[in-house]
DNA sequence: CACGATTGAGTTGTGCACAATTAAGTTGTG
DNA sequence: CACAACTTAATTGTGCACAACTCAATCGTG
Protein backbone atom coordinates (compact mmCIF):
# COMPACT_ATOMS: atom_id res chain seq x y z
CA UNK A 1 0.00 0.00 0.00
CA UNK A 2 1.48 3.42 -0.56
CA UNK A 3 0.23 6.28 0.99
CA UNK A 4 -0.43 9.71 -1.00
CA UNK A 5 1.03 12.33 0.52
CA UNK A 6 0.57 14.51 -2.47
CA UNK A 7 -2.63 16.80 -3.61
CA UNK A 8 -4.26 15.74 -6.09
CA UNK A 9 -2.45 14.68 -9.10
CA UNK A 10 -2.25 16.87 -11.80
CA UNK A 11 -2.52 16.02 -15.13
CA UNK A 12 -0.13 17.90 -16.84
CA UNK A 13 2.51 16.62 -14.16
CA UNK A 14 2.25 12.82 -14.86
CA UNK A 15 4.44 10.80 -17.12
CA UNK A 16 2.00 7.96 -18.01
CA UNK A 17 -0.45 11.16 -19.61
CA UNK A 18 3.01 12.37 -21.31
CA UNK A 19 3.35 8.86 -22.73
CA UNK A 20 -0.49 8.81 -23.42
CA UNK A 21 -0.10 12.00 -25.06
CA UNK A 22 3.04 11.61 -26.93
CA UNK A 23 1.91 8.12 -28.51
CA UNK A 24 -0.95 9.97 -29.91
CA UNK A 25 0.54 13.22 -31.23
CA UNK A 26 2.99 11.18 -33.46
CA UNK A 27 0.62 8.32 -34.76
CA UNK A 28 -1.55 11.76 -35.81
CA UNK A 29 1.32 12.92 -37.66
CA UNK A 30 1.64 9.90 -39.43
CA UNK A 31 -1.52 9.77 -40.23
CA UNK A 32 -1.67 12.21 -43.23
CA UNK A 33 1.72 10.57 -45.05
CA UNK A 34 -0.23 6.91 -44.49
CA UNK A 35 -3.44 7.89 -46.01
CA UNK A 36 -1.87 8.36 -49.12
CA UNK A 37 -0.78 5.05 -48.94
CA UNK A 38 -3.80 3.42 -47.82
CA UNK A 39 -2.71 2.35 -44.73
CA UNK A 40 -3.24 3.34 -40.86
CA UNK A 41 -0.85 3.05 -38.07
CA UNK A 42 -1.11 -0.28 -37.02
CA UNK A 43 -1.36 -1.97 -40.62
CA UNK A 44 2.12 0.22 -41.19
CA UNK A 45 3.34 -1.59 -38.38
CA UNK A 46 2.02 -5.38 -39.89
CA UNK A 47 4.09 -4.24 -42.98
CA UNK A 48 7.11 -3.17 -41.45
CA UNK A 49 7.23 -6.85 -39.56
CA UNK A 50 6.40 -8.63 -42.98
CA UNK A 51 9.42 -6.26 -44.73
CA UNK A 52 11.85 -7.56 -42.47
CA UNK A 53 10.59 -10.89 -42.42
CA UNK A 54 7.47 -11.97 -44.90
CA UNK A 55 5.75 -15.20 -44.36
CA UNK A 56 5.20 -14.97 -40.24
CA UNK A 57 2.57 -16.31 -38.39
CA UNK A 58 -0.36 -14.34 -37.18
CA UNK A 59 0.64 -15.76 -33.21
CA UNK A 60 4.33 -13.99 -34.70
CA UNK A 61 3.04 -10.93 -35.56
CA UNK A 62 1.15 -10.32 -32.78
CA UNK A 63 4.53 -10.82 -30.80
CA UNK A 64 6.09 -8.21 -32.71
CA UNK A 65 3.66 -5.73 -32.03
CA UNK A 66 2.74 -6.90 -28.56
CA UNK A 67 -1.06 -7.30 -29.78
CA UNK A 68 -3.31 -10.33 -29.68
CA UNK A 69 -4.99 -12.35 -32.06
CA UNK A 70 -8.22 -10.32 -31.53
CA UNK A 71 -6.73 -7.15 -32.66
CA UNK A 72 -4.59 -8.82 -35.51
CA UNK A 73 -6.59 -10.95 -37.10
CA UNK A 74 -9.04 -8.18 -38.36
CA UNK A 75 -5.90 -6.10 -38.82
CA UNK A 76 -5.07 -8.59 -41.82
CA UNK A 77 -8.35 -8.93 -43.28
CA UNK A 78 -8.72 -5.53 -44.11
CA UNK A 79 -5.16 -5.61 -45.23
CA UNK A 80 -5.77 -8.78 -47.22
CA UNK A 81 -8.80 -6.91 -48.65
CA UNK A 82 -6.54 -3.99 -49.44
CA UNK A 83 -4.36 -5.99 -51.76
CA UNK A 84 -1.42 -5.70 -49.23
CA UNK A 85 -0.72 -9.38 -47.89
CA UNK A 86 -1.89 -12.85 -48.49
CA UNK A 87 -2.92 -15.44 -46.13
CA UNK A 88 -2.14 -18.98 -46.11
CA UNK A 89 -3.70 -21.82 -43.50
CA UNK A 90 -0.86 -24.77 -43.16
CA UNK A 91 1.06 -24.00 -45.27
CA UNK A 92 3.94 -25.50 -43.02
CA UNK A 93 1.63 -28.59 -42.54
CA UNK A 94 -0.28 -27.25 -39.29
CA UNK A 95 -3.69 -26.53 -40.11
CA UNK A 96 -3.81 -23.98 -37.26
CA UNK A 97 -1.55 -21.87 -38.35
CA UNK A 98 -1.77 -18.91 -40.95
CA UNK A 99 1.48 -17.43 -42.53
CA UNK A 100 1.10 -14.02 -43.76
CA UNK A 101 2.92 -13.02 -46.95
CA UNK A 102 3.25 -9.63 -48.68
CA UNK A 103 1.93 -9.07 -52.07
CA UNK A 104 3.65 -7.08 -54.85
CA UNK A 105 1.65 -4.52 -53.85
CA UNK A 106 2.35 -4.40 -50.22
CA UNK A 107 6.12 -5.11 -50.91
CA UNK A 108 6.02 -2.46 -53.21
CA UNK A 109 5.61 -0.30 -50.36
CA UNK A 110 8.87 0.07 -48.38
CA UNK A 111 10.56 2.39 -49.87
CA UNK A 112 7.63 4.91 -49.54
CA UNK A 113 7.17 3.78 -46.15
CA UNK A 114 10.58 4.17 -45.20
CA UNK A 115 10.74 8.13 -46.52
CA UNK A 116 7.44 8.01 -43.81
CA UNK A 117 9.18 6.47 -41.12
CA UNK A 118 12.58 9.71 -42.15
CA UNK A 119 9.98 12.62 -42.36
CA UNK A 120 8.26 12.01 -38.93
CA UNK A 121 11.66 11.10 -37.21
CA UNK A 122 12.57 14.73 -38.90
CA UNK A 123 9.59 16.29 -37.36
CA UNK A 124 10.19 15.31 -33.67
CA UNK A 125 12.75 18.12 -33.39
CA UNK A 126 14.94 15.86 -31.43
CA UNK A 127 18.87 14.61 -33.00
CA UNK A 128 19.33 11.20 -34.39
CA UNK A 129 21.14 10.30 -30.91
CA UNK A 130 18.21 12.12 -29.11
CA UNK A 131 15.64 9.96 -30.22
CA UNK A 132 18.05 6.69 -30.47
CA UNK A 133 18.12 7.68 -26.57
CA UNK A 134 13.89 8.53 -25.85
CA UNK A 135 13.63 4.97 -27.76
CA UNK A 136 15.94 2.91 -25.48
CA UNK A 137 14.34 4.49 -22.23
CA UNK A 138 11.12 3.90 -23.64
CA UNK A 139 12.32 0.34 -23.92
CA UNK A 140 13.34 0.07 -20.69
CA UNK A 141 9.90 1.78 -19.21
CA UNK A 142 7.96 -0.87 -21.32
CA UNK A 143 10.11 -3.99 -19.92
CA UNK A 144 10.18 -3.12 -16.40
CA UNK A 145 6.34 -2.67 -16.70
CA UNK A 146 6.10 -5.61 -18.30
CA UNK A 147 7.87 -7.84 -15.78
CA UNK A 148 6.01 -5.92 -12.70
CA UNK A 149 2.43 -6.67 -14.57
CA UNK A 150 0.81 -9.17 -12.22
CA UNK A 151 2.89 -8.07 -9.14
CA UNK A 152 0.75 -4.97 -8.42
CA UNK A 153 -0.66 -6.13 -5.30
CA UNK B 1 11.56 15.48 -49.50
CA UNK B 2 13.65 12.71 -47.61
CA UNK B 3 16.13 10.19 -49.47
CA UNK B 4 15.89 6.78 -47.63
CA UNK B 5 19.47 5.48 -47.02
CA UNK B 6 18.47 2.76 -44.75
CA UNK B 7 17.50 -0.61 -45.53
CA UNK B 8 14.45 -1.75 -43.82
CA UNK B 9 12.91 0.28 -40.95
CA UNK B 10 13.26 -2.37 -38.30
CA UNK B 11 10.19 -1.97 -35.42
CA UNK B 12 12.32 -2.14 -32.86
CA UNK B 13 14.86 0.45 -33.69
CA UNK B 14 11.59 3.13 -34.38
CA UNK B 15 10.86 5.32 -31.54
CA UNK B 16 7.41 5.87 -32.54
CA UNK B 17 6.75 2.08 -32.33
CA UNK B 18 8.55 2.21 -28.59
CA UNK B 19 6.42 5.04 -27.95
CA UNK B 20 3.36 3.44 -28.66
CA UNK B 21 4.04 0.06 -26.81
CA UNK B 22 5.06 1.95 -24.31
CA UNK B 23 1.70 4.09 -23.79
CA UNK B 24 -0.63 0.76 -24.41
CA UNK B 25 1.86 -1.10 -21.59
CA UNK B 26 1.48 1.43 -19.16
CA UNK B 27 -2.12 2.14 -19.61
CA UNK B 28 -2.28 -1.93 -19.21
CA UNK B 29 -0.39 -1.72 -15.75
CA UNK B 30 -3.34 0.95 -14.83
CA UNK B 31 -6.25 -1.63 -16.16
CA UNK B 32 -6.88 -4.10 -13.33
CA UNK B 33 -5.87 -0.93 -10.51
CA UNK B 34 -8.60 1.25 -12.25
CA UNK B 35 -10.95 -1.79 -12.88
CA UNK B 36 -11.32 -2.13 -8.78
CA UNK B 37 -13.05 1.41 -9.37
CA UNK B 38 -15.15 1.35 -12.50
CA UNK B 39 -13.03 3.18 -14.33
CA UNK B 40 -11.36 3.03 -17.66
CA UNK B 41 -7.90 5.16 -18.02
CA UNK B 42 -9.39 7.95 -20.09
CA UNK B 43 -12.15 8.04 -17.74
CA UNK B 44 -10.01 8.42 -14.67
CA UNK B 45 -8.28 11.48 -16.86
CA UNK B 46 -11.36 12.98 -16.97
CA UNK B 47 -12.01 12.48 -13.14
CA UNK B 48 -8.29 13.52 -12.87
CA UNK B 49 -9.09 17.00 -14.76
CA UNK B 50 -12.09 17.94 -12.53
CA UNK B 51 -10.20 16.63 -8.83
CA UNK B 52 -7.90 19.49 -10.33
CA UNK B 53 -10.70 22.25 -11.39
CA UNK B 54 -14.47 20.76 -11.05
CA UNK B 55 -16.89 22.58 -13.54
CA UNK B 56 -15.53 22.97 -16.51
CA UNK B 57 -16.92 22.66 -19.81
CA UNK B 58 -16.64 19.96 -22.54
CA UNK B 59 -14.38 21.84 -24.84
CA UNK B 60 -12.25 22.60 -21.76
CA UNK B 61 -11.85 18.90 -20.74
CA UNK B 62 -11.33 18.53 -24.18
CA UNK B 63 -8.47 20.41 -24.59
CA UNK B 64 -7.13 19.11 -21.01
CA UNK B 65 -6.89 15.32 -22.71
CA UNK B 66 -6.26 16.80 -26.36
CA UNK B 67 -9.61 14.88 -27.42
CA UNK B 68 -11.96 16.36 -29.56
CA UNK B 69 -16.15 16.43 -28.49
CA UNK B 70 -16.38 13.14 -30.67
CA UNK B 71 -14.39 11.14 -27.97
CA UNK B 72 -14.81 13.21 -24.98
CA UNK B 73 -19.01 13.30 -25.05
CA UNK B 74 -19.72 9.84 -25.30
CA UNK B 75 -17.17 9.34 -22.48
CA UNK B 76 -18.85 11.36 -20.33
CA UNK B 77 -22.10 9.66 -20.92
CA UNK B 78 -20.63 7.06 -19.32
CA UNK B 79 -19.17 8.68 -16.20
CA UNK B 80 -22.53 10.26 -15.95
CA UNK B 81 -24.43 6.76 -16.79
CA UNK B 82 -22.01 5.40 -13.74
CA UNK B 83 -22.71 8.52 -11.32
CA UNK B 84 -19.25 10.03 -10.87
CA UNK B 85 -20.28 13.07 -12.70
CA UNK B 86 -23.43 15.22 -13.59
CA UNK B 87 -23.66 18.04 -17.04
CA UNK B 88 -25.69 20.63 -16.93
CA UNK B 89 -26.48 22.57 -20.11
CA UNK B 90 -26.28 26.27 -19.92
CA UNK B 91 -25.16 26.65 -16.64
CA UNK B 92 -23.31 30.01 -17.47
CA UNK B 93 -25.80 31.79 -19.25
CA UNK B 94 -24.55 29.84 -22.69
CA UNK B 95 -27.30 27.67 -24.20
CA UNK B 96 -24.60 25.66 -25.90
CA UNK B 97 -21.73 25.17 -23.15
CA UNK B 98 -22.45 22.05 -21.01
CA UNK B 99 -20.47 21.90 -17.66
CA UNK B 100 -19.27 19.11 -15.97
CA UNK B 101 -19.16 18.44 -12.49
CA UNK B 102 -18.16 15.90 -9.96
CA UNK B 103 -21.16 13.73 -7.82
CA UNK B 104 -20.23 13.32 -4.12
CA UNK B 105 -19.30 9.30 -5.70
CA UNK B 106 -16.66 11.05 -8.29
CA UNK B 107 -15.30 13.37 -6.00
CA UNK B 108 -14.79 10.54 -3.15
CA UNK B 109 -12.10 8.60 -5.66
CA UNK B 110 -9.60 11.57 -5.31
CA UNK B 111 -8.18 9.48 -2.44
CA UNK B 112 -8.01 6.38 -3.86
CA UNK B 113 -7.00 7.63 -7.70
CA UNK B 114 -4.11 9.38 -6.17
CA UNK B 115 -2.74 6.12 -4.71
CA UNK B 116 -3.06 4.72 -8.06
CA UNK B 117 -0.86 7.03 -10.22
CA UNK B 118 1.95 6.32 -7.24
CA UNK B 119 1.87 2.56 -7.72
CA UNK B 120 2.15 3.06 -11.23
CA UNK B 121 4.70 5.12 -10.87
CA UNK B 122 6.54 2.60 -8.69
CA UNK B 123 6.19 -0.39 -10.91
CA UNK B 124 7.98 1.80 -13.91
CA UNK B 125 11.13 0.92 -12.04
CA UNK B 126 12.50 4.80 -12.87
CA UNK B 127 13.59 6.81 -9.70
CA UNK B 128 11.20 9.92 -9.53
CA UNK B 129 13.76 12.41 -11.03
CA UNK B 130 14.04 10.16 -14.06
CA UNK B 131 10.01 9.96 -14.49
CA UNK B 132 10.72 13.81 -14.36
CA UNK B 133 13.32 14.19 -16.83
CA UNK B 134 11.23 11.46 -19.74
CA UNK B 135 8.01 12.93 -19.08
CA UNK B 136 9.57 16.65 -19.89
CA UNK B 137 10.84 15.08 -23.12
CA UNK B 138 7.77 13.29 -24.28
CA UNK B 139 5.83 16.90 -23.86
CA UNK B 140 8.74 18.40 -25.40
CA UNK B 141 8.83 15.83 -28.09
CA UNK B 142 4.50 16.64 -28.29
CA UNK B 143 5.08 20.01 -28.27
CA UNK B 144 7.53 19.62 -31.50
CA UNK B 145 5.26 17.80 -33.40
CA UNK B 146 2.63 19.84 -32.87
CA UNK B 147 4.00 22.63 -34.46
CA UNK B 148 4.71 20.47 -37.24
CA UNK B 149 1.72 18.81 -37.60
CA UNK B 150 1.05 20.69 -40.88
CA UNK B 151 3.96 21.15 -41.96
CA UNK B 152 5.08 18.04 -43.28
CA UNK B 153 5.26 18.60 -47.12
C1' DC C 1 -4.40 -45.65 -29.88
C1' DA C 2 -7.43 -42.71 -26.77
C1' DC C 3 -8.37 -38.49 -24.87
C1' DG C 4 -7.74 -34.49 -21.95
C1' DA C 5 -4.85 -30.40 -22.25
C1' DT C 6 -2.92 -27.07 -25.02
C1' DT C 7 -2.26 -24.15 -29.07
C1' DG C 8 -3.61 -20.99 -32.85
C1' DA C 9 -6.69 -18.13 -35.16
C1' DG C 10 -10.92 -16.07 -35.22
C1' DT C 11 -15.40 -13.90 -33.26
C1' DT C 12 -18.08 -11.01 -30.11
C1' DG C 13 -18.79 -7.10 -27.26
C1' DT C 14 -17.21 -2.74 -25.09
C1' DG C 15 -14.76 1.48 -25.10
C1' DC C 16 -11.82 4.56 -26.98
C1' DA C 17 -9.86 7.90 -31.04
C1' DC C 18 -10.75 10.51 -34.87
C1' DA C 19 -12.85 12.39 -39.21
C1' DA C 20 -16.92 14.23 -40.89
C1' DT C 21 -21.24 15.93 -40.13
C1' DT C 22 -25.26 17.92 -37.65
C1' DA C 23 -27.88 21.10 -35.11
C1' DA C 24 -28.64 24.55 -31.86
C1' DG C 25 -27.02 28.76 -29.91
C1' DT C 26 -24.28 33.08 -30.12
C1' DT C 27 -21.72 36.85 -32.25
C1' DG C 28 -20.40 40.32 -35.50
C1' DT C 29 -21.52 43.29 -39.26
C1' DG C 30 -24.22 46.00 -42.24
C1' DC D 1 -32.91 44.07 -36.68
C1' DA D 2 -31.23 40.57 -40.22
C1' DC D 3 -28.32 37.18 -41.23
C1' DA D 4 -24.03 35.04 -42.30
C1' DA D 5 -20.07 33.31 -39.72
C1' DC D 6 -18.73 31.05 -35.94
C1' DT D 7 -18.89 28.22 -31.61
C1' DT D 8 -20.29 24.25 -28.89
C1' DA D 9 -21.69 19.69 -28.08
C1' DA D 10 -23.34 15.64 -29.92
C1' DT D 11 -23.87 11.94 -33.56
C1' DT D 12 -22.28 8.69 -37.13
C1' DG D 13 -19.05 5.61 -39.10
C1' DT D 14 -14.47 3.27 -39.23
C1' DG D 15 -10.65 1.11 -37.10
C1' DC D 16 -8.11 -0.15 -33.41
C1' DA D 17 -7.30 -2.52 -28.36
C1' DC D 18 -8.51 -5.84 -25.25
C1' DA D 19 -11.18 -9.32 -22.56
C1' DA D 20 -13.77 -13.33 -23.00
C1' DC D 21 -15.03 -16.88 -25.70
C1' DT D 22 -15.28 -20.50 -29.61
C1' DC D 23 -13.59 -24.13 -32.28
C1' DA D 24 -10.59 -26.87 -34.83
C1' DA D 25 -6.02 -28.95 -34.83
C1' DT D 26 -2.22 -30.81 -32.40
C1' DC D 27 0.29 -32.65 -28.51
C1' DG D 28 1.30 -35.34 -24.39
C1' DT D 29 0.45 -39.02 -21.51
C1' DG D 30 -1.23 -43.31 -20.15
Amino acid sequence: MVLCMDATPRLREQACFALYTASRAVIGLYRPLLDRLGLTYPQFLVLMALWESDGRTVTDLGDALQLDSGTVSPLLKRLEAAGFVERRRGSNGDERRVTVHLTESGAALESRGCEITQVVGGASGMSHDELIALRDKLNEFTQAIRTRETATE
